[in-house]
DNA sequence: AATTGATTAGTACATTTGTTCTAAATCGAA
DNA sequence: TTCGATTTAGAACAAATGTACTAATCAATT
């Protein structure tokens, strides 16, 4: 594998186990066994690590919404499985999620990124739920604030979800997904109808 | 004002200014116009600073639970009400918040703390729920399972929605409180009973 | 007034960090 | 094989940081 790729990998590693504050260029050139002005030829500045490692995530994350909408969208598992499909996404790049008030500070491009994807989000969410509440799935009477408010907490829940157990239980892999999975279901499982909810249980 | 209340003042505020990571104690001792010298003689290390600090939030909070025990807990509104509370207490030392997983790496008795609480509050705030429950104001028919992923949604909101809101619609005071406490009552306004409902909408 | 302890300023030092610079080594095409 | 470009190592530098140290000042008590 290319140095520049190996780069990525080995700060990916230490950022994720040490955090960005303590994890110098100096430390993952150390780590990978080449010279400092080796890693600050391929990365002319350390930031700009950071900034190609958020950029791969946010072509991850992309790439699970194209497949959550190429394939069969009105139904609430949908959003489940898309939910699920980021687990593992998320626990890659987790450094990214535990720290990202660190990281928009030190690279303000990125936070900027972030604050517009998560508006667009935000609309495809709610035009998700509107078609369900056509569709019977989701009941009728809940008053738009509210459906609103059910986008923020599906949004806390998926950008938090990682932090959150990282100072509770502390769940590993699997166990992780599974109790997490089970908080996003939990959480707009009152909104289904009856036959929403049958759809749903299984 | 004795220099080392102001220390802790001043420090509070550039840490929610600049995070934790650009803040050095040269820069809190150069803001207050003494010297650096002079500040290490108060607080010997940097991170003591942190500590103090964390540790005056904690003590905030804790009052502000006392107080939601003291007075009638047994109404849904008092959960609300609690959350409220807590809003200008997270926006104080909202750099706790933001910067919680830095703030952990760098000073572990401080997460361990943390840890520890959460796990208190848990049990706390379930046994509110079974306490509604009995009184016909909970649902009865929602399996415990799901209480508890109520519980963790719960936990998410209240410390993470500073968090969402720096990063999305970046609400000012009231207009935040008041979005948030809209998620709050979003939470568990689904698992009200009709009593419960009437009861909780004023 | 003298003494003692607390507070403060200012300097100094070792370490760390990001980055640059120079020169060597390696590689690929002609 | 040669030659130019790419890659690499290693040294060097300036800036910043935490903190220790020394001496001066201040405040209160005897």
């Amino acid at each position: 594998m290319d140095t520049k790729s190996r780069i990525l990998e080995t700060a990916l590693a230490l950022y994720n186990e040490q955090g960005i504050q303590s994890v110098t260029s100096r430390h993952i050139a150390a780590e990978m066994g080449i010279s400092p002005g080796n890693l600050h030829y391929h990365f002319r500045h350390t930031d700009d690590i950071i900034v190609a490692l958020y950029e791969a995530l946010s072509a991850q994350m992309d790439a699970l919404v194209f497949e959550m909408e190429r394939i069969e969208n009105a139904r609430p598992e949908a959003l489940l499985d898309f939910a699920e499909h980021t687990f593992p996404v998320v626990f890659k790049y987790r450094f990214i999620f535990l720290h990202f008030p660190e990281i928009g500070l030190r690279v303000p491009s990125v936070k900027k990124q972030y604050t517009e994807l998560v508006k667009r989000r935000q609309k495809e969410f709610l035009s998700f739920f509107k078609a369900w509440q056509e569709k019977g799935i989701f009941r009728k009477d809940v008053p738009p604030q509210i459906l609103q408010t059910l986008v923020t907490q599906i949004f806390l829940a998926g950008d938090y979800w990682l932090s959150h157990n990282e100072l509770t239980a502390r769940l590993k892999g699997k166990e992780a997904a599974r109790a997490y999975r089970q908080v996003f279901a939990g959480l707009f499982w009152p909104y289904l109808t009856e036959k929403g909810r049958k759809k749903f249980s299984r």
